[in-house]
DNA sequence: GGTAAATTTCACAAAATTTTCACATCTTTC
DNA sequence: GAAAGATGTGAAAATTTTGTGAAATTTACC
C-alpha cells in the first residue's frame, strides 16, 4: 500500500508519514497541489491524503485535476471551521475528510476504512457510502438497496444523509429538525417520525440501521 | 485546564510545569507511574504528560492502568531511539508522542492540539466511560455489559448516567427524583427503588457498582 | 391554473415504559 | 430474638412514547 501525503507543512507530512510507516504503509510526500497532481499522474498510489489549503494549487483543485486521470481514494485534511467544505468535497469525489488538528491514530483508521471500502466498490463509482447492501451515492443523491435504486424524496435523502454522517450518535427530534429541516422550521416534532417511517420503508430490510432511542430520538447504526 | 506531569526527573517536571503555567494551565506533578495512577484516579485532569522510563511503574503500564478508569488524553515523552516503545504506545491509546530532548514550546503546541482534538471529538467520536466491563457510550446513549448491548429504558439510562456523573456521592431518593425525574415529579419515593432494581438487572454482574446506602439512598462506586 | 408529488398534521393503534402497590427480605434497635 | 423500619422485588395498572395510515396542506412542475 503506497500513500501520497500532500501538505505544505513539512512537519505534518513527517508526522503522518511516520505513523503511516508504523502501520506498514509506504509513503511519499508532496509539498503542494501542483506537485501532488504531477506525482499522482506518474505513480499509482493506493490512497492520497491531502490538505486543502496549500500554495500554488489548493486541495480541491488538485483533487479535481487528479480525478481526471485517476480514481485514487482521497482523504482531505481541513482546518476547523471549514465545515461547508465537507459537503462540497463529497461532490468532488473525496472519500473522507479529517479535521485538523487530527490524531494520527484517527487518520490511520480512516485510511484503513477508505481503502477497505474502495476495494469492495467498483472503480468507476463516484463517492459512495456502503453499509451491507445499502449504498448511498452522495454525488448523485441516490440510494441503492441491494443494487436497486430506492425512490427517495429529498427529505428522506437529507434525513438519511444526516443520520449517516452522524452515525452512532443519538439525535433528538429537535436536533434533527434543526439540522435537516432548518432552524426556521416551527412545525410539529412528530413530523420527524413520519419521515423516519417513510425512510424505513424506502430502506427495506436495511431499516434495521435506523434505531429508535426511546425517549430520545433516533440514530443510524450499522 | 489541569495537567498532570509525570517524570522521575524533578528538573524536567519543573521546566514543563513552569512553561505550562506560563501558558495558563494548572499543573500537578507525579514522580513515577504509581503516583501518577493514584493521582489520575483521584482527580480529573484534562491531559497527562508522562515519561516512559520511570522507576516503580513505567509509563506504558501506568497508561494502561489509567485507561481502565479514565479517558484522559495522554502525551508520552520518550528518549530518542525508543522506537519499539512507540509502536506499543499507539496500541494503548496514547494520543501523541514527543521525543526528548524537546522544546517546551513544541510540547505545549502538542498539548493544545491534543486537547483541541479531544474536545472536538467529543460530539463526533464516541465518548465512552468504562468501569471494568461496563461501558457507557454517551454519544450513542447505549450501555454495554461485557461488550453486549444492554437494553436500557430511558429512565434506567438517565439514572445510571446521573449516578455515574456523581460517582461516590451519596444520593438521597429525593435528590434523585429532583435531578433525574425533574422538579415537577410528585410521585412516590419508592419509585426510585424500582428503577434501581431494573437498572441493577440490566447491569448484570456490574450491579455491584450500585451501592445501597441504608437510610440514605444510593451511590455509584467503581 | 392545474396536476402530481411531497410534506405536514392528526388521530388512533401498538408498543414500551413508568408508576404503584403488596408482600418478601434484610437491618437495626431494644 | 422480636419488633420496627428500610430496602428488594414481582406483577398489574397507568401513562407515555412511537408506529402508522390517511387526510390536509404546501410545493414543484407543466
Amino acid at each position: 500500500m503506497k500513500l501520497l501525503i500532500v501538505d505544505d507543512e513539512a512537519n505534518i507530512r513527517r508526522v503522518v508519514r511516520e505513523y503511516a510507516e508504523f502501520e506498514g504503509y509506504t509513503a511519499e510526500e508532496a509539498g503542494d497541489g501542483m506537485e501532488a497532481v504531477a506525482m499522482a499522474r506518474e505513480n499509482d498510489y493506493d490512497l492520497i491524503i491531502m490538505d486543502i489549503m496549500m500554495p500554488r494549487l489548493d486541495g480541491f483543485s488538485a483533487c479535481k485535476e487528479i480525478r481526471k486521470t485517476k480514481d485514487t481514494p482521497i482523504i482531505m485534511l481541513s482546518a476547523r471551521g471549514e465545515e461547508y467544505d465537507k459537503l462540497f468535497g463529497f461532490e468532488l469525489g473525496i472519500d473522507d475528510y479529517v479535521v485538523k488538528p487530527f490524531s494520527p491514530k484517527e487518520l490511520m483508521a480512516r485510511v484503513k476504512a477508505v481503502s477497505a471500502r474502495k476495494q469492495q466498490s467498483q472503480p468507476q463509482m463516484q463517492q459512495r457510502l456502503r453499509f451491507e447492501g445499502l449504498e448511498i451515492d452522495m454525488a448523485g443523491r441516490e440510494v441503492y438497496v441491494d443494487g436497486a435504486k430506492a425512490n427517495m424524496t429529498p427529505k428522506e435523502y437529507d434525513l438519511l444523509f444526516y443520520l449517516v454522517r452522524n452515525q452512532n450518535l443519538a439525535m433528538t427530534r429537535d436536533k434533527l429538525l434543526e439540522e435537516v429541516w432548518g432552524y426556521d422550521f416551527f412545525g410539529d416534532d412528530r413530523t420527524v417520525d413520519t419521515h423516519i417511517k417513510m425512510l424505513r420503508n424506502s430502506l427495506g430490510e436495511y431499516r434495521k440501521f435506523i434505531v429508535t432511542l426511546r425517549g430520545m430520538g433516533y440514530k443510524f447504526e450499522a
